[in-house]
DNA sequence: AGGCCCTCCTGTAAGC
DNA sequence: TGCTTACAGGAGGGCC
């Protein structure tokens, strides 16, 4: 998926031409997404005006003027911005037609994604109540990763992967920030020092800041709402570039499954 | 509470 | 060429 610099940059996409336009019609071409998108959100919305349009961790938040949709992009899910008159494809799931004819879809051809309804207190939608804080939060301590690792028996990388420990962070910035870090995948998230974690956070701070920056990272298919990919590819140190050399060493990076997904790194410069 | 496993679905690419 | 299998960027829910 679209993890948080692919959202971002699809929010950078959607809000100025969403924001403060008038929705004319939900259309709903296939419900049985990730959660069923409910039916009331087409009475909720139409008629009513986009007046803010957010993320928080990996979902997206569109406030009107009638309450909130919760947008979440799953694994393989991305919103573009077109002419209502161009039909929809096979992967495109929901629509928010605007009176200016132009329309936001959804396509998501895996279906992991998801469309909720936020009301007036998204924050407080059960998926969003309980997530850790935004990793760019100016105000977050130093120390956060410090604090929420403490006897946490399970690898680092598993463990910024959880979203109510710091939100967004998906498999491939994890990678990069460890590698960033100087810090081995596998370690025991418990076992790492003050410094060392304050290390990772700076790590995934820069991480993300740069890949919101480059639009984020196409692998395979990402397109921001206007079609364009994401270059932060280019950038990636270890992330899907097993047997390539180091850029710090020259060691051959390593690919190895910790729990149920890839884990890339330097045997040499992470420890 | 934390950690592990399963699950949802489809496309793609590798392997035989 | 064609079939089968593994894997992919997520993450909630159930269970121990």
């Amino acid at each position: 998926m679209p993890e948080l610099p692919e959202v971002e940059t699809t929010l950078n996409g959607i809000t100025p031409l969403l924001t403060g336009k008038t929705i004319k019609a939900i259309n709903i071409y296939q419900k049985q997404l990730r959660w069923p998108i409910p039916s009331t959100i087409k009475k909720k919305l139409t008629g009513t005006k986009v007046q803010h349009c957010r993320r928080r961790a990996k979902y997206l938040i569109l406030e009107t003027t009638g309450g909130s949709l919760i947008i979440h992009l799953g694994m393989s899910g991305s919103l573009h911005i077109i002419k209502s008159s161009i039909p929809a494809q096979k992967h495109d799931h929901f629509e928010m037609v605007l009176t200016n004819n132009q329309c936001l879809r959804l396509r998501d051809p895996r279906r992991f994604g998801a469309v909720l309804w936020g009301g007036n207190s998204p924050e407080s939608h059960k998926l969003l109540k309980d997530l850790g804080p935004e990793p760019l939060d100016k105000d977050l301590p130093a120390d956060h990763l410090y604090v929420v690792t403490r006897k946490r028996k399970r690898n680092i990388r598993d463990t910024l992967l959880d979203g109510h420990l710091i939100a967004g962070v998906g498999n491939i910035y994890a990678n990069e920030a460890l590698f960033l870090a100087g810090i081995r995948p596998t370690r025991e998230a418990g076992s790492l020092s003050k410094p060392a974690c304050r290390r990772l956070l700076v790590a995934i701070q820069q991480v993300l800041t740069a890949a919101i920056k480059a639009g984020g990272t196409t692998l395979k298919d990402f397109q921001s709402p206007t079609g364009n990919p994401g270059y932060f590819k280019q950038s990636l140190q270890v992330y899907g570039r097993e047997l390539g050399a180091c850029t710090s060493c020259g060691q051959p990076i390593k690919a190895k499954m910790v729990g149920s997904r890839r884990c890339f790194y330097c045997t040499k410069c992470q420890r």
